[in-house]
DNA sequence: CCTGAAGACTTCAAAGCTAAAGTTAGGATC
DNA sequence: GATCCTAACTTTAGCTTTGAAGTCTTCAGG
Protein backbone atom coordinates (compact mmCIF):
# COMPACT_ATOMS: atom_id res chain seq x y z
CA UNK A 1 0.00 0.00 0.00
CA UNK A 2 1.66 3.72 -1.29
CA UNK A 3 0.65 5.40 1.59
CA UNK A 4 -1.76 5.62 4.85
CA UNK A 5 -1.94 8.99 5.78
CA UNK A 6 -5.67 9.40 6.32
CA UNK A 7 -6.40 7.03 9.68
CA UNK A 8 -10.36 8.17 9.70
CA UNK A 9 -10.31 10.29 6.40
CA UNK A 10 -10.71 14.12 6.56
CA UNK A 11 -13.40 15.43 9.55
CA UNK A 12 -15.41 18.32 8.98
CA UNK A 13 -14.01 21.10 10.90
CA UNK A 14 -14.84 21.92 14.50
CA UNK A 15 -15.79 25.60 14.54
CA UNK A 16 -13.29 26.99 15.91
CA UNK A 17 -11.02 25.45 13.40
CA UNK A 18 -14.15 26.72 10.55
CA UNK A 19 -13.48 30.24 11.71
CA UNK A 20 -9.38 30.24 12.01
CA UNK A 21 -10.02 29.59 8.59
CA UNK A 22 -12.10 32.05 7.34
CA UNK A 23 -9.72 34.88 9.73
CA UNK A 24 -6.23 33.22 7.74
CA UNK A 25 -8.43 33.73 3.87
CA UNK A 26 -10.29 37.09 4.31
CA UNK A 27 -8.26 39.15 7.26
CA UNK A 28 -11.23 41.54 7.44
CA UNK A 29 -12.89 39.11 9.66
CA UNK A 30 -14.66 39.72 12.94
CA UNK A 31 -14.29 36.95 14.83
CA UNK A 32 -16.60 37.48 17.37
CA UNK A 33 -19.33 37.97 14.71
CA UNK A 34 -18.10 35.33 12.33
CA UNK A 35 -18.55 32.89 15.92
CA UNK A 36 -22.02 33.75 16.24
CA UNK A 37 -23.60 33.34 12.63
CA UNK A 38 -21.40 30.26 12.42
CA UNK A 39 -22.95 28.99 15.56
CA UNK A 40 -26.50 29.86 14.49
CA UNK A 41 -25.98 28.20 11.03
CA UNK A 42 -24.70 24.71 12.30
CA UNK A 43 -27.13 24.90 15.42
CA UNK A 44 -29.56 25.35 12.95
CA UNK A 45 -28.84 22.24 10.89
CA UNK A 46 -28.66 20.17 13.63
CA UNK A 47 -31.71 20.78 15.56
CA UNK A 48 -33.78 20.55 11.83
CA UNK A 49 -32.09 16.90 11.50
CA UNK A 50 -33.08 16.45 15.08
CA UNK A 51 -37.11 17.70 14.48
CA UNK A 52 -36.67 15.16 10.89
CA UNK A 53 -35.84 12.07 12.88
CA UNK A 54 -38.34 12.56 15.28
CA UNK A 55 -41.29 13.02 13.24
CA UNK A 56 -40.36 10.43 11.06
CA UNK A 57 -40.95 8.38 13.73
CA UNK A 58 -44.38 9.32 13.30
CA UNK A 59 -44.51 8.97 9.39
CA UNK A 60 -44.66 12.32 8.73
CA UNK A 61 -41.80 14.44 7.23
CA UNK A 62 -40.71 18.02 8.19
CA UNK A 63 -42.52 19.38 5.28
CA UNK A 64 -45.83 18.01 6.53
CA UNK A 65 -45.21 18.90 10.37
CA UNK A 66 -44.57 22.70 9.45
CA UNK A 67 -48.05 22.53 7.48
CA UNK A 68 -49.77 20.71 10.47
CA UNK A 69 -47.89 23.19 12.57
CA UNK A 70 -48.85 26.51 10.71
CA UNK A 71 -52.94 25.20 10.47
CA UNK A 72 -52.85 24.50 14.28
CA UNK A 73 -51.13 28.31 14.80
CA UNK A 74 -53.89 29.71 13.02
CA UNK A 75 -56.18 28.29 15.85
CA UNK A 76 -59.72 26.62 15.37
CA UNK A 77 -61.17 25.73 13.86
CA UNK A 78 -57.77 25.47 11.84
CA UNK A 79 -58.45 26.44 8.18
CA UNK A 80 -56.01 28.17 6.02
CA UNK A 81 -56.06 28.50 1.86
CA UNK A 82 -53.65 27.21 -0.24
CA UNK A 83 -52.59 31.10 -1.06
CA UNK A 84 -51.83 31.61 2.32
CA UNK A 85 -50.58 28.53 3.92
CA UNK A 86 -47.72 28.85 0.98
CA UNK A 87 -47.07 32.31 1.94
CA UNK A 88 -46.81 31.29 5.38
CA UNK A 89 -44.39 28.29 4.52
CA UNK A 90 -42.66 30.66 2.06
CA UNK A 91 -43.34 27.87 -1.06
CA UNK A 92 -44.75 28.95 -3.96
CA UNK A 93 -48.39 28.86 -4.81
CA UNK A 94 -48.06 25.10 -7.38
CA UNK A 95 -45.74 23.29 -4.31
CA UNK A 96 -48.57 24.03 -1.63
CA UNK A 97 -50.64 22.63 -4.11
CA UNK A 98 -49.17 19.17 -3.97
CA UNK A 99 -48.10 19.38 -0.54
CA UNK A 100 -52.07 19.48 0.21
CA UNK A 101 -52.31 17.17 -2.65
CA UNK A 102 -50.34 14.14 -0.38
CA UNK A 103 -51.25 15.37 3.11
CA UNK A 104 -54.78 14.87 1.80
CA UNK A 105 -54.00 11.35 0.52
CA UNK A 106 -52.89 10.83 4.10
CA UNK A 107 -55.74 11.97 5.86
CA UNK A 108 -53.77 14.88 7.48
CA UNK A 109 -56.05 17.49 6.21
CA UNK A 110 -59.12 18.09 4.09
CA UNK A 111 -59.35 20.53 0.91
CA UNK A 112 -62.64 21.48 -0.35
CA UNK A 113 -63.84 24.88 -2.27
CA UNK A 114 -65.37 27.67 0.08
CA UNK A 115 -69.08 27.99 -0.78
CA UNK A 116 -69.24 31.38 -0.31
CA UNK A 117 -66.48 32.33 -2.26
CA UNK A 118 -66.09 29.31 -5.06
CA UNK A 119 -62.69 30.63 -5.84
CA UNK A 120 -61.36 30.14 -2.80
CA UNK A 121 -60.10 27.05 -1.25
CA UNK A 122 -60.46 25.45 1.94
CA UNK A 123 -57.58 23.41 3.79
CA UNK A 124 -58.81 22.66 6.77
CA UNK A 125 -56.41 20.06 9.73
CA UNK A 126 -58.61 16.58 10.13
CA UNK A 127 -58.54 15.03 13.72
CA UNK A 128 -55.84 12.99 12.79
CA UNK A 129 -53.55 15.69 11.45
CA UNK A 130 -54.28 17.15 14.77
CA UNK A 131 -53.66 14.45 16.47
CA UNK A 132 -50.25 13.98 14.84
CA UNK A 133 -49.36 17.60 15.31
CA UNK A 134 -49.89 16.69 19.44
CA UNK A 135 -47.83 13.50 19.23
CA UNK A 136 -44.78 16.02 17.21
CA UNK A 137 -45.24 18.74 19.39
CA UNK A 138 -44.58 16.85 22.63
CA UNK A 139 -41.45 15.11 21.25
CA UNK A 140 -40.59 18.52 20.06
CA UNK A 141 -40.77 20.60 23.01
CA UNK A 142 -39.36 18.08 25.12
CA UNK A 143 -36.11 17.72 22.75
CA UNK A 144 -36.33 21.83 23.19
CA UNK A 145 -36.49 21.52 27.39
CA UNK A 146 -33.89 19.59 27.11
CA UNK A 147 -31.48 21.34 24.73
CA UNK A 148 -31.41 24.05 27.15
CA UNK A 149 -31.13 22.51 30.37
CA UNK A 150 -27.76 24.12 30.99
CA UNK A 151 -29.05 27.73 30.57
CA UNK A 152 -30.14 29.71 33.71
CA UNK A 153 -33.56 31.05 33.49
CA UNK A 154 -31.91 34.42 33.07
CA UNK A 155 -29.72 33.49 30.39
CA UNK A 156 -32.63 32.23 27.96
CA UNK A 157 -34.65 34.97 28.53
CA UNK A 158 -31.35 36.86 27.34
CA UNK A 159 -30.76 34.31 24.63
CA UNK A 160 -34.31 35.05 23.43
CA UNK A 161 -33.97 38.90 23.91
CA UNK A 162 -31.17 38.98 21.88
CA UNK A 163 -32.54 36.66 19.01
CA UNK A 164 -35.45 38.89 18.99
CA UNK A 165 -33.91 42.06 18.48
CA UNK A 166 -31.60 40.02 15.62
CA UNK A 167 -34.54 39.25 14.03
CA UNK A 168 -36.36 42.86 14.42
CA UNK A 169 -33.20 44.38 12.47
CA UNK A 170 -32.92 41.41 9.51
CA UNK A 171 -37.33 41.85 9.23
CA UNK A 172 -36.69 46.32 9.23
CA UNK A 173 -34.07 45.64 6.54
CA UNK A 174 -35.81 43.96 4.25
CA UNK A 175 -39.66 44.21 5.03
CA UNK A 176 -40.84 41.52 2.56
CA UNK A 177 -41.63 38.82 4.97
CA UNK A 178 -42.17 36.42 2.12
CA UNK A 179 -38.60 34.87 0.02
CA UNK A 180 -38.04 31.20 -0.98
CA UNK A 181 -35.80 29.57 1.31
CA UNK A 182 -34.67 26.83 -0.69
CA UNK A 183 -31.11 26.70 0.59
CA UNK A 184 -29.58 26.88 4.42
CA UNK A 185 -26.01 27.60 5.68
CA UNK B 1 -70.11 42.45 -2.64
CA UNK B 2 -71.10 40.35 0.09
CA UNK B 3 -68.51 41.45 2.49
CA UNK B 4 -65.73 42.96 3.22
CA UNK B 5 -64.51 41.38 6.42
CA UNK B 6 -60.51 41.66 5.36
CA UNK B 7 -58.80 44.55 4.85
CA UNK B 8 -55.74 42.75 3.96
CA UNK B 9 -55.76 39.68 4.45
CA UNK B 10 -54.61 37.89 6.74
CA UNK B 11 -50.90 38.30 7.63
CA UNK B 12 -48.09 35.97 9.12
CA UNK B 13 -48.32 35.41 12.52
CA UNK B 14 -46.02 37.98 14.69
CA UNK B 15 -43.85 35.36 16.49
CA UNK B 16 -45.38 36.42 20.04
CA UNK B 17 -48.60 35.65 18.74
CA UNK B 18 -47.28 32.42 17.32
CA UNK B 19 -46.19 31.37 20.90
CA UNK B 20 -49.44 32.49 22.00
CA UNK B 21 -51.35 30.15 20.09
CA UNK B 22 -48.99 27.81 20.39
CA UNK B 23 -49.71 27.52 24.69
CA UNK B 24 -53.42 28.10 23.58
CA UNK B 25 -53.12 24.73 21.99
CA UNK B 26 -50.77 22.81 24.13
CA UNK B 27 -50.77 24.27 27.78
CA UNK B 28 -47.71 22.59 28.76
CA UNK B 29 -45.49 24.49 26.77
CA UNK B 30 -42.70 26.68 28.33
CA UNK B 31 -42.79 30.10 26.92
CA UNK B 32 -39.23 31.09 27.67
CA UNK B 33 -38.01 27.71 25.61
CA UNK B 34 -40.61 28.34 22.64
CA UNK B 35 -39.30 31.36 22.45
CA UNK B 36 -35.70 30.97 21.98
CA UNK B 37 -36.43 28.30 19.41
CA UNK B 38 -38.89 29.71 18.00
CA UNK B 39 -37.02 33.03 17.15
CA UNK B 40 -33.78 30.83 16.07
CA UNK B 41 -35.43 29.48 13.74
CA UNK B 42 -37.38 32.59 11.79
CA UNK B 43 -34.36 34.40 12.47
CA UNK B 44 -32.00 31.62 10.08
CA UNK B 45 -35.25 31.55 7.91
CA UNK B 46 -34.56 35.59 7.23
CA UNK B 47 -31.16 35.50 7.35
CA UNK B 48 -30.98 32.66 4.39
CA UNK B 49 -32.68 34.42 2.26
CA UNK B 50 -30.87 37.40 2.92
CA UNK B 51 -27.73 35.68 2.17
CA UNK B 52 -29.93 34.38 -1.18
CA UNK B 53 -30.71 37.34 -2.48
CA UNK B 54 -27.25 39.00 -1.92
CA UNK B 55 -25.22 36.16 -3.76
CA UNK B 56 -27.58 36.11 -6.66
CA UNK B 57 -26.23 39.32 -7.31
CA UNK B 58 -22.95 37.95 -8.28
CA UNK B 59 -24.81 35.21 -10.58
CA UNK B 60 -24.53 32.44 -7.73
CA UNK B 61 -26.79 30.49 -5.78
CA UNK B 62 -26.66 30.32 -2.45
CA UNK B 63 -26.14 26.02 -2.53
CA UNK B 64 -23.21 27.20 -4.76
CA UNK B 65 -21.79 29.80 -2.60
CA UNK B 66 -22.21 26.70 0.20
CA UNK B 67 -19.67 24.74 -1.60
CA UNK B 68 -17.29 27.57 -2.57
CA UNK B 69 -17.14 28.17 1.51
CA UNK B 70 -16.54 24.50 1.77
CA UNK B 71 -13.42 24.83 -0.28
CA UNK B 72 -12.05 27.68 1.24
CA UNK B 73 -12.26 26.39 4.45
CA UNK B 74 -10.71 23.27 3.88
CA UNK B 75 -7.57 25.39 2.73
CA UNK B 76 -5.22 25.80 0.18
CA UNK B 77 -4.75 24.21 -2.37
CA UNK B 78 -8.37 24.21 -2.35
CA UNK B 79 -9.20 20.59 -2.87
CA UNK B 80 -11.64 17.92 -1.93
CA UNK B 81 -13.57 14.76 -3.20
CA UNK B 82 -16.88 14.30 -4.05
CA UNK B 83 -17.69 11.88 -0.69
CA UNK B 84 -15.81 14.31 1.54
CA UNK B 85 -18.04 17.56 0.11
CA UNK B 86 -21.18 15.44 0.19
CA UNK B 87 -20.55 14.75 3.87
CA UNK B 88 -19.20 18.15 4.62
CA UNK B 89 -22.90 20.23 3.11
CA UNK B 90 -25.23 17.28 4.33
CA UNK B 91 -25.79 15.84 0.84
CA UNK B 92 -26.05 12.63 -0.95
CA UNK B 93 -22.83 11.68 -3.26
CA UNK B 94 -25.45 12.17 -5.94
CA UNK B 95 -26.11 15.10 -5.39
CA UNK B 96 -22.59 16.41 -5.54
CA UNK B 97 -22.53 14.84 -8.43
CA UNK B 98 -24.61 17.17 -10.42
CA UNK B 99 -23.66 20.32 -8.48
CA UNK B 100 -20.11 20.03 -9.25
CA UNK B 101 -21.23 19.22 -12.76
CA UNK B 102 -23.51 22.59 -13.11
CA UNK B 103 -20.34 24.26 -11.08
CA UNK B 104 -17.33 23.04 -13.60
CA UNK B 105 -19.41 24.47 -16.23
CA UNK B 106 -19.92 27.55 -14.60
CA UNK B 107 -15.63 27.57 -14.21
CA UNK B 108 -16.27 27.91 -10.34
CA UNK B 109 -14.28 24.52 -9.88
CA UNK B 110 -12.35 21.83 -11.65
CA UNK B 111 -13.04 18.21 -11.76
CA UNK B 112 -10.34 16.13 -12.37
CA UNK B 113 -9.22 12.18 -11.55
CA UNK B 114 -6.56 11.39 -8.97
CA UNK B 115 -3.47 10.21 -11.12
CA UNK B 116 -2.29 8.52 -7.46
CA UNK B 117 -5.69 6.84 -6.92
CA UNK B 118 -7.96 6.36 -10.19
CA UNK B 119 -11.19 5.87 -8.00
CA UNK B 120 -10.90 9.45 -6.67
CA UNK B 121 -12.04 11.90 -7.90
CA UNK B 122 -10.85 15.80 -6.64
CA UNK B 123 -12.30 18.86 -7.06
CA UNK B 124 -10.60 22.20 -6.96
CA UNK B 125 -11.54 26.01 -6.67
CA UNK B 126 -10.60 27.82 -9.82
CA UNK B 127 -8.82 31.30 -9.29
CA UNK B 128 -12.69 32.46 -10.51
CA UNK B 129 -14.68 30.23 -7.60
CA UNK B 130 -11.97 31.95 -5.50
CA UNK B 131 -12.83 35.72 -6.41
CA UNK B 132 -16.53 34.37 -6.11
CA UNK B 133 -16.04 33.54 -2.80
CA UNK B 134 -14.40 36.25 -1.70
CA UNK B 135 -16.93 39.05 -3.12
CA UNK B 136 -19.78 36.66 -1.19
CA UNK B 137 -17.88 36.81 1.86
CA UNK B 138 -17.29 40.08 1.90
CA UNK B 139 -21.19 41.28 1.39
CA UNK B 140 -22.08 38.60 3.69
CA UNK B 141 -19.89 39.77 6.88
CA UNK B 142 -20.74 43.45 6.21
CA UNK B 143 -24.24 42.01 6.22
CA UNK B 144 -23.49 40.23 9.41
CA UNK B 145 -21.23 43.37 11.24
CA UNK B 146 -24.96 45.80 10.20
CA UNK B 147 -26.84 42.79 11.90
CA UNK B 148 -25.25 42.89 15.20
CA UNK B 149 -24.95 46.56 15.23
CA UNK B 150 -26.68 46.54 17.87
CA UNK B 151 -25.44 44.28 20.46
CA UNK B 152 -22.30 45.42 22.66
CA UNK B 153 -19.02 43.46 22.57
CA UNK B 154 -20.32 41.55 26.09
CA UNK B 155 -23.58 40.79 24.64
CA UNK B 156 -22.05 39.47 21.02
CA UNK B 157 -19.74 37.64 23.47
CA UNK B 158 -22.50 36.26 25.80
CA UNK B 159 -24.60 35.15 22.53
CA UNK B 160 -22.00 32.82 20.70
CA UNK B 161 -21.26 31.35 23.71
CA UNK B 162 -24.31 30.09 24.80
CA UNK B 163 -25.10 29.12 21.15
CA UNK B 164 -22.10 27.28 21.21
CA UNK B 165 -23.21 25.91 24.44
CA UNK B 166 -26.65 24.19 22.63
CA UNK B 167 -24.26 23.23 19.50
CA UNK B 168 -22.48 21.18 21.58
CA UNK B 169 -25.38 19.88 23.26
CA UNK B 170 -27.07 18.92 19.89
CA UNK B 171 -23.59 17.47 18.98
CA UNK B 172 -23.76 15.06 22.14
CA UNK B 173 -27.54 14.10 21.26
CA UNK B 174 -26.79 12.11 18.32
CA UNK B 175 -23.24 11.95 17.20
CA UNK B 176 -23.83 11.77 13.57
CA UNK B 177 -22.76 14.68 12.05
CA UNK B 178 -23.79 14.16 9.04
CA UNK B 179 -27.40 13.80 7.84
CA UNK B 180 -29.77 15.42 5.13
CA UNK B 181 -30.97 18.75 5.80
CA UNK B 182 -34.39 18.63 3.27
CA UNK B 183 -36.31 20.84 5.92
CA UNK B 184 -36.14 24.04 7.80
CA UNK B 185 -38.40 25.44 10.67
C1' DC C 1 -2.40 -13.86 -12.37
C1' DC C 2 -7.35 -14.31 -11.41
C1' DT C 3 -11.12 -13.78 -8.65
C1' DG C 4 -13.66 -11.55 -5.11
C1' DA C 5 -14.73 -7.70 -2.33
C1' DA C 6 -14.70 -3.00 -1.00
C1' DG C 7 -14.64 1.83 -2.01
C1' DA C 8 -15.74 6.09 -4.67
C1' DC C 9 -18.12 7.93 -7.64
C1' DT C 10 -21.92 8.06 -11.44
C1' DT C 11 -26.28 6.93 -13.54
C1' DC C 12 -31.25 6.28 -13.36
C1' DA C 13 -35.94 6.72 -11.84
C1' DA C 14 -38.90 9.09 -8.99
C1' DA C 15 -40.20 12.80 -5.48
C1' DG C 16 -40.67 17.70 -4.62
C1' DC C 17 -39.91 22.42 -5.93
C1' DT C 18 -39.94 26.74 -9.05
C1' DA C 19 -41.47 29.64 -12.81
C1' DA C 20 -44.64 30.42 -16.07
C1' DA C 21 -48.81 29.50 -18.45
C1' DG C 22 -53.63 28.04 -17.97
C1' DT C 23 -58.47 27.88 -15.52
C1' DT C 24 -62.23 29.57 -13.43
C1' DA C 25 -65.10 32.50 -10.38
C1' DG C 26 -66.07 37.35 -8.81
C1' DG C 27 -66.41 41.97 -9.39
C1' DA C 28 -66.21 46.35 -12.18
C1' DT C 29 -67.34 49.15 -16.20
C1' DC C 30 -70.12 50.88 -19.53
C1' DG D 1 -75.79 41.98 -18.97
C1' DA D 2 -71.52 41.46 -22.02
C1' DT D 3 -66.78 42.23 -21.65
C1' DC D 4 -62.59 42.92 -19.12
C1' DC D 5 -59.83 42.47 -15.21
C1' DT D 6 -58.25 40.44 -11.18
C1' DA D 7 -57.63 36.92 -7.76
C1' DA D 8 -56.85 32.21 -6.42
C1' DC D 9 -55.70 28.21 -7.46
C1' DT D 10 -53.98 24.31 -10.78
C1' DT D 11 -51.27 22.49 -14.53
C1' DT D 12 -47.06 21.92 -17.20
C1' DA D 13 -42.22 21.75 -18.01
C1' DG D 14 -37.76 21.73 -16.25
C1' DC D 15 -34.40 21.50 -12.38
C1' DT D 16 -32.41 19.70 -7.95
C1' DT D 17 -32.23 16.19 -4.69
C1' DT D 18 -32.86 11.44 -3.03
C1' DG D 19 -32.38 6.36 -2.98
C1' DA D 20 -31.02 2.53 -5.35
C1' DA D 21 -28.56 0.28 -8.84
C1' DG D 22 -24.44 0.32 -11.78
C1' DT D 23 -19.41 1.15 -13.10
C1' DC D 24 -14.78 1.27 -12.46
C1' DT D 25 -10.43 1.17 -9.74
C1' DT D 26 -7.76 -0.90 -6.06
C1' DC D 27 -6.48 -4.34 -2.82
C1' DA D 28 -6.46 -9.10 -0.72
C1' DG D 29 -6.34 -13.95 -1.26
C1' DG D 30 -5.56 -18.27 -3.39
Amino acid sequence: MPETQEPSGPQEPSLDEQIAAYQREYGDLDPQVEKVVSALGRLNRRMNVAYGRQVAALGISNTEWEVLKTLVVSGAPYRLGPGELAKRLGLTPAAMTHRIDRMAADGLVTRDRDENNRVRVIVELTDEGRAKWLEAMRMASSFEEDLLQDLTAAERGSLGEMLIRLLRRVEDAQPDAGGRLKDLD
